[in-house]
DNA sequence: ATTTCCGTGTCAGATGTCTGACACGAGGCA
DNA sequence: TGCCTCGTGTCAGACATCTGACACGGAAAT
């Protein structure tokens, strides 16, 4: 239909690439999840707790980027589906710590591998340096995103080397 | 609570990040707009159609990510706003080229420089040769993830040059 | 010791988005 | 010409997620 070919510079924002990246990465993991009955926040939740076993219903929350009440309805399911246990008291605070049981494992074997397949094919073309490179370069966009999301404008933390605004660059 | 430290790999995974990246820029650009009355989506709409007038439903879907009946929805709203015009009746086929009104136009424009601002808080501390790199890999990645998806096995005509980290610039 | 503050789990309702299905117009092809 | 495929707009229902609000436990501040 429309044809005027000004790509102004939709395909210069890499605000709008990292859009496109990760709803292209999301699609993709959706569709060699379907087939394992699996979602991806499903698996997000599951890989999550593999890493760190005990984590909290908030911290798992945290870590899928969903709300609590998002993350709690799937650690419920997932529960009743026999994939994770939580104890039914608290050992301390109101935190419950979540763990895989053996089922949860194997599910989690599976779909791994299938995750890990596509994330094979998204790094097919790139070279070792420019993976780095790019891992590098978005973390420097969360933290920088994150540091003045909130409130304060100049941020010690300390976390950062490259936090100025100053284009130093390497 | 949970204390084992063992960042086991998730701090090394492209895909996480880039999940994480893609989160923490939606969570900054909400912020800048909400007190705009925008949402991100609402933004993106205008967006696209101030870069490429004519677009139709379907069209700004795509471009946005979304499904054509939430672009619709969206889209309903925009023209009640007075945003956005439809023609009653399609010049050929079925689609409806949208564009902005003056007060579109206007709306967009407040959005927009909230959005930029954002934008350069992302690549602050990112020297230029980082960006065209971020900007290049992100385009493989793109493409990759969409060639192996639909069917066809091998595809990929690359795009990676090996260029390392951040060199070739153009 | 008391107060204050933060994080947590949970309930309820509202909202946005998606899936599924339908009819229509245009273009390619036999 | 007729057929078939593709893309489009649209309706309706189902689903997932979010926002708002509450009570509780622990740790720091007073």
């Amino acid at each position: 239909m429309n044809q005027d070919g000004s790509g102004v510079d939709l395909d210069k924002s890499l605000g709008y690439l990292l859009k496109e990246a990760s709803s292209a990465l999301r699609a993709a993991m959706e569709e060699v999840l379907r087939p394992l009955g699996m979602t991806v926040t499903h698996y997000s939740c599951l890989e999550l707790l593999a890493q760190r076993p005990g984590l909290s219903n908030s911290e798992l929350a945290r870590g899928a980027f969903v709300t609590r009440q998002s993350m709690n309805v799937l650690l419920q399911a997932l529960e009743r589906d026999g994939s994770v246990t939580r104890p039914a008291a608290a050992p301390v605070g109101k935190a419950l710590p979540a763990r895989l049981t053996p089922r949860g494992r194997r599910s989690l074997e599976k779909a791994s591998a299938a995750v890990r397949s596509v994330e094979v094919r998204m790094l097919a073309g790139l070279s070792g340096a420019e993976q780095e490179s790019a891992l590098r370069i978005l973390r420097s966009m969360i933290h920088s995103l994150r540091d003045g999301g909130d409130g304060s404008h100049d941020g010690d933390d300390g976390g950062a080397d490259g936090g100025g605004t100053g284009s130093t660059g390497a």
